[in-house]
DNA sequence: GCAATTTCGTGCAACCTTGCACATACAAGG
DNA sequence: CCTTGTATGTGCAAGGTTGCACGAAATTGC
């Protein structure tokens, strides 16, 4: 009853196909020195035996070919999105992407377990992690930063959305249609939040009406939240922009809960422009920073990394606003 | 420059405190034959070189103590539930959890990937294999599933909410309100979904509204459903019953889009209450089956299964209606 | 005080793979 | 026919851990 079915080794195929292990071995990585015979006939009892290498003992020795991918939490679509960019990237290479979810253990256990298991690599979603921390990770592993943009990193590469672009292109489009009295969504921890309130501010400043800079953070995205909306709604804004489309539908339905019309008594932006955006009972207007794209440039980099490149290399994506009817003030 | 920081290992830990390094195996073991002076000391050599055990290596040759999860996608918010039940139930275990999404790599693949990655245990959530892939699964690793009730299971544990009982009660409700033509929005895939359907059309018998029984299937959660949902609504139906809330969230917005009020010319009810319908908006009725209990229960089989339990277990929970605007036809 | 038992540590094989160094065979060049 | 070269395959160490078998010392029993 205990069939704890023995895996099949690289040993078990090279005795049925009649070779040395080592020949296995080296038609498994493509190596050089093996005829197509011998290429042919090790394939043939791969097959048979239904063989596959144990990634623990391969990574042990060299490259897992695994990379580890951290999220913040998983409630976001967004993050859907830029792991669809991760996949399709991987698509054609040798690698597999793993994911590990921070929130419930902490961002540095994740990344040292992470290590731990072997990994090739890193991707880091919207980390809270300081600098340093950054750097030091960075040192010990090769390393991608998504959504956090420290001055001058020195260990690894980052793929960035131009969140200060995203705050001016909300406000400019807002003061476009008179708003003066817009206030800010955002959120503590990742330092892309900062970018985006620069761009919120200066926008505020062009638009002549920084005395209402009014910025609101919460630590995290959570229900947590609604206590802050409520209190910012009744200061009144003519508009509200939210660090994300989450945060914006609960402002959607915090604003009709009390009353108010949208977009008339208040108007409101999202960002992230997930899927969700585009249902008629939201209608959000939202800066698009194509996730898909975040995560296959990420990826591109990570890969580089691993094939050798040294230097550290930044990529920043330019947003685009999609208007909906929850920020068409004159229709 | 390129000081890839070789890793502390064991035997420098051993070195460090002046042990062999079997002895600081046992100590991360804690196995039986050590001092407490030996133990000091090791762990302060541990703390003071940061070392950490590789888990390859560990993988290798006992248990690697981290568990696979894998999801059919993840864009579904129901899952985060899952995700967190499954996390705080392993909170004061040793094990660690990783998780992947299949969709892009096949589930079969990415199965035998955490089989080959030495995953001591994996849970499989909505997942799309047949009986037969699930039950030779099962015998290759201790297995999990969630969301998916084969008959008489033999090699795996599988925990479920009472999805019969789900289509039951939302049938029940809408009944009681007078709705008689009542269409449902189902899903190719999980067997899970024949349960609830069969709940669906039990209730509707009871309800003598068979003549009606309308169901539609999608082949899984895409944006593609939208031509099905407008076709569907074209018939004219009281009342819609979707498979998820996210479909049901589309189902609003295309009702809406048409014209129709909701709840007076079309009901709508989702499944999974997940956090979204709460908002004014959406004000989804939705039947409530906890994600969180799910995830914890299945956690606590598949760890009782690495310890040794040997039978086939199954878990069934009851969901509960949390009614809303959606479908409260005389409020 | 000697044997028996318990407690604490050490030695070593095994886990499965990679990748380098090496052996063999066969062809071509002189 | 011997030398050199190329193509193909084998042998083996190494990688970091676990867990068992085994010594050595300390404790106990009589």
């Amino acid at each position: 009853m205990k069939t704890k079915t023995k895996r099949v080794t690289i040993l078990e195929v090279a005795k049925d196909a009649g070779v040395s292990f080592s020949a296995v071995s080296k038609v498994l990585r493509n190596a050089y020195g093996v005829s197509d015979a011998l290429r042919e006939r090790v394939n043939t009892s791969i097959k048979k035996l239904g063989y596959s290498p144990n990634m623990a003992a391969r990574g042990l020795r060299g490259r897992s070919f695994v990379i580890g991918v951290v999220f913040p939490d998983m409630r976001n679509p967004f993050l859907a999105d830029i792991f669809t960019g991760i996949s399709s990237a991987l698509q054609r290479t040798p690698y597999q992407a793993v994911r590990g979810i921070a929130g419930h253990s902490s961002e540095t256990d994740l990344t040292q377990a992470m290590i731990d298991m072997q990994m090739d690599g890193i991707i880091l979603v919207s980390s809270g992690l300081s600098h340093e921390q950054l750097t030091d990770s960075g040192a010990r592993i090769p390393l991608v930063i998504i959504g956090n943009r420290p001055p001058a990193p020195t260990t690894f590469d980052t793929v960035n959305n131009n969140d200060e672009q995203s705050g001016r292109l909300v406000i400019a489009h807002l003061a476009k249609q008179g708003a003066k009295r817009i206030a800010m969504l955002s959120l503590e921890s990742p330092t892309a939040m900062r970018m985006r309130e620069r761009g919120y501010t200066m926008g505020m400043e062009e638009n002549g009406s920084a005395h209402f800079g009014t910025i609101m953070r919460a630590p995290k995205l959570s229900r947590g939240l609604y206590s802050g909306i409520e209190a910012l709604l009744e200061k009144r804004p003519e508009a509200v922009f939210c660090w994300c489309d989450e945060v914006a539908f609960e402002t959607i339905s915090h604003a009709r809960a009390n009353g108010l019309r949208i977009p008339e008594d208040v108007a409101i932006v999202g960002h992230d422009n997930t899927a969700y955006c585009a249902l008629d009972q939201n209608s959000l207007t939202s800066v698009d920073q194509s996730g898909e794209q975040i995560g296959l440039n990420a990826t591109k980099l990570l890969i580089e990394r691993l094939e050798g490149r040294r230097e550290c290399e930044q990529i920043l994506l330019q947003p685009r606003l999609v208007v909906r009817r929850s920020s068409t003030i004159h229709a």
